[in-house]
DNA sequence: TCATTAAATTGTT
DNA sequence: AACAATTTAATGA
């Protein structure tokens, strides 16, 4: 489920794209090398219970995981999907609380793992680090405010549209990706579409030429008109 | 390399 | 939710 595995290329390289990782130095690079491992998680399996206590911030690798709540009734509600190069958990370790939500990956997912100690010991010595979470937690903030919006007020091709936005928000999700490897029932988990649904809608975004659909994956080809879209 | 088959994904109703 | 069509992946000759 959840084997530590030595540091791999990617894993090496998926720390690089981080907007932190320049602000270090070679002493900093190099604890941050060694002490950071790569877990494996098969798709649908839960990554970081609710209720658990966090001991390590983690960021994808490779793959897909959604941040989600499932209530009593075993409804499931999702706030956003992380996909490559992003970074989740450090609000729960700032805060040393156990985790509010479901971590679920929707497929085969790497996710690399840095334990509480570094997390807390580049906090306390790296001025580009602190910088890089305030701007998350301030993009994140962001997004969960235009949620609110887009949850109560916008027809189903706009959260869509909105949804595949925040995929590729380039802060959160660093790497200058155009395309991303999702299927559309995917998009439908992290939109709260129906699949179905999720096909009309990305045809309409196809006509209005913001996005270019293939079999499996998603191009980008307009991402602020994805962001304003519907409203 | 090519053909066959199974599995995944998409498009439609 | 069900179905058909399409694409990909896996298998073996």
């Amino acid at each position: 489920m959840a084997e530590p595995d030595p540091p791999s290329s990617q894993l090496v390289g998926m720390l690089a794209t981080g907007a932190w990782w320049v602000g270090l130095d070679e002493a900093q690079r190099g604890r941050v090398t060694a002490e950071v491992e790569e877990r494996r998680f098969a798709g649908g399996t839960v990554v970081i219970r609710k209720g658990e206590t966090i001991e390590a911030w983690t960021g994808v690798i490779d793959g897909l995981v959604k941040m989600s709540s499932m209530s009593a009734a075993g409804k499931s509600v999702t706030f956003t999907g992380i996909g490559p190069g992003g970074w989740f958990g450090e609000g729960s370790l700032l805060k040393s609380e156990p985790r509010k939500y479901d971590i679920v990956a929707l497929r085969d997912t790497r996710i690399a793992w840095m334990p509480r100690a570094t997390f807390e010991w580049l906090l306390s010595t790296s001025i580009a680090f602190n910088r890089f979470l305030l701007l998350q937690l301030n993009e994140r903030l962001g997004q969960f405010i235009g949620m609110v919006e887009y949850e109560r007020l916008l027809e189903p091709d706009a959260r869509v549209a909105r949804c595949l936005a925040e995929l590729f928000n380039p802060h959160l999700y660093p790497g200058h990706r155009s395309e991303l490897e999702i299927s559309q029932e995917e998009i439908g988990y992290l939109s709260g579409v129906s699949r179905q649904r999720v096909n009309q809608a990305l045809q309409v975004l196809v006509r209005g030429k913001l996005v270019e659909v293939e079999y499996g994956s998603i191009r980008i080809i307009d991402l602020a008109a994805l962001r304003r879209y519907g409203s």
